[in-house]
DNA sequence: TTCCTTTTACGAAAGTGTTCGTATAATTGA
DNA sequence: TCAATTATACGAACACTTTCGTAAAAGGAA
């Protein structure tokens, strides 16, 4: 029997892999060991069961048309980093999502245009708060 | 030759206990061992052996005057989280905060007490972006 | 065809983290 | 004092992830 759903948590390595494949789209087992080989050398065996394993657990889809594979993400890159959020949340912050936002904030130079981004959600969540939940 | 700093990057079990720690201040290894099982069940010989890796790696203290030895984070929370969030940042959002910060209000209920905290930590955010760095 | 290159498949080693059994020492109390 | 309890120490088993060597298949070029 075969694991239906993948895990939404991946592993580190497999999170790695899984950027540069929602940055490129479907990509042969080469090319994801040359961008892998630019951050950390990596030998092409290892990108290659690395991506089997991922294919096994449904984290990727395969075409195997061509000789060459084509390997793709098979989870979204939102969902991922929902799923990841909110494990982090808890592990690492008790699950104080302020605690969280004010460090994010906080510690590291923020550009007047993403304040403004921030400052429209939070009117965005002012005005829902004064709703009835839909 | 021992460890001189501590990893900053505790592991999932080690950081769940450091968080143990910090909510109580030094406790003996019965205690973590308590605190623990109310979450998931862990064997008193697995908390002990966790305690006395951590003490190695330099990531808790260790009291031994009495028999029950007393065990304390060595390292802060804020450090750790402030270590753990830059990581997370990098590995799951490619480094942007902005994204990190727009899921983690976006996907949850925030208090109105919560919204002024960030609108006020914004302003202030806002009039250091007017100054010269310090 | 034959040789060389590129690819997939697979198993096993190596690394890391977690769990637990067992030995031994300290303490308590009947 | 002696047995029962509770503590520490330690090594080994186990599980999971990553890395890599090797073999076999597929193509391409001489």
């Amino acid at each position: 029997m075969t694991n239906q759903t993948p895990p939404l948590k991946p592993t580190e390595t497999e999170l790695e892999i899984l950027q540069i494949l929602w940055q490129n789209g479907p990509s042969t087992v080469r090319f994801v060991n040359e961008a892998q080989n630019k951050v950390k050398e990596t030998g092409y065996t290892t990108t290659l069961k690395l991506l089997q394993i991922m294919h096994e657990k449904n984290l990727v889809s395969r075409d195997e048309e061509s000789r060459s594979h084509l390997y793709q993400a098979a989870v979204t890159e939102e969902d991922t980093q929902k799923h990841l959020l909110d494990r982090f949340l808890d592990t690492a912050f008790r699950g104080s999502a302020m605690k969280l936002v004010m460090q994010a904030l906080g510690n590291r130079s923020t550009t007047p245009d993403e304040l403004n981004q921030i400052k429209n959600l939070l009117k965005r969540l002012e005005d829902d708060s004064h709703k009835p939940t839909p």
